[in-house]
DNA sequence: TCGAGGATTTGAACGTGTTCAAGAAGTGGG
DNA sequence: CCCACTTCTTGAACACGTTCAAATCCTCGA
């Protein structure tokens, strides 16, 4: 049986250590030589098994890339636990889960770019817009929607409920940049997150001036509409 | 001899006329039926030439599509002239501009994931944050400055220079989201355009603002200290 | 225990982008 | 006109992602 996500279920026990296995094997391959440069052979070959039978369990070499990025992604969820639990301020809050996605991601950075460049083809299933992806793309978003409610953030209730996309897609800008960040230990995309972050948060505050808050609802509208 | 673009010169005539044929043979076969499906071979085939002459000419199957950009990105500059010479205000200076794009770019919507695809893959040359392509952005960021120099926009001198790389984004966030409009004519990324302009207009105006001036002066100093 | 039927595994084969050594065609100086 | 030199052109060969029919393994009811 083939899932929305293009990985095929297995039903026994074996063929989930098989998958187990073909994943980590392909995603050490991707961090000790770049993705572009492990070819599906070196992984089947690394893993001790046959290229068709990799193909078995991921529809494809993307699809290896897009389970590292679910796994990516459940880390951060789990690593932002701490830090949603102890700090109540917005900037705080909003800055640990940005940095914490900097630290889980450091391990993939090099061959991050070609995640994203898969990632910003609209025909792709791996698409951080696609259907496909909406589970995790909700996952992602519903952790900014607790940075937002466990915080002191006062919101117009329209703003507030479009905040978490917009903080998502915030992210996602971070995300760009740091794919494009060639500095040690990702120093620009740290000084980045830590300027913009207090930034978003006056600017969040600046919608209760009277003048502000006619254009900020204006802007949810325009959000909304365009919104599938 | 290989340029910057990768892209070969030619130092004759006959190769000149060579280089074009393939290059409008590729951008026709890319049109009918699509980037993914179109082959190097079809392309030298329907050209007349070999496969190993269209690498010749074009480093990669990619480099002809980077040459489509640059086509189009001239068209573009044409075909806004009227626009800006006879519009003062920035309001439909600035939508003109964006929509001029949308009209010039249909004919290639179909493909151009696959182009959004190779841009955004930062170790690509052809990604539109790459030195490599530097001519290219410049002169599209300065279709910006003309949209700004030639209107009746006052704003802070510092928020004015930054604008116009400020307005290329725009225009990069509005391709994004045409490149995943499937709707007839790009009817939502027109009314994107549309509504988003007025409501960017009524943003810059705000700087005018005391409260809103000294967070608007803070996104300058961050956007200026995150440049290269 | 046996065998049917599903799950898993294999590896050869295909189509693709790309490379490259070799040759053909053009150019300019003598 | 000829010869060296550059420009241009060729197509076979390579490496890779992917497919698929066939083989093997596993499970479970009879």
């Amino acid at each position: 049986m083939i899932t929305l996500t293009g990985v095929t279920d297995s039903a026994t026990a074996k063929g989930e250590q098989t998958r187990e296995l073909i994943l980590s094997t392909a995603l050490r391959l991707f961090r000790e030589q770049g993705y572009g440069k492990t070819t599906m052979r070196a992984i089947a070959n690394e893993a001790g098994v046959s290229v068709g039978n990799a193909y078995y369990y991921y529809g494809s070499k993307d699809h290896l890339m897009q389970a590292y990025y679910d796994l990516l992604q459940d880390q951060h969820r789990e690593a932002v636990e701490p830090i949603l639990a102890a700090e109540k301020a917005f900037v705080p809050r909003l800055a640990g889960v940005l940095r914490t996605w900097l630290d889980v991601s450091a391990p993939y950075h090099e061959f991050a770019g070609t995640f994203f460049k898969t990632a910003a083809d609209p025909r792709s299933p791996l698409s951080p817009f696609s259907e496909e992806s909406r589970p995790a793309r909700d996952a992602s978003i519903d952790v900014f929607r607790r940075v937002i409610e466990g915080s002191d953030l006062k919101l117009p209730a329209d703003l507030k409920s479009e905040l978490p996309e917009l903080l998502w897609l915030l992210q996602m800008g971070v995300v760009l940049f740091w794919v494009h960040d060639q500095t040690d230990d990702v120093r620009r995309t740290r000084a980045l997150v830590d300027r913009a972050v207090p930034l978003v948060d006056r600017l969040l505050r600046l919608t209760r001036i009277p003048g502000v808050r006619g254009v900020s609802n204006e802007l949810v509208a325009l959000i909304r509409s365009i919104k599938p």
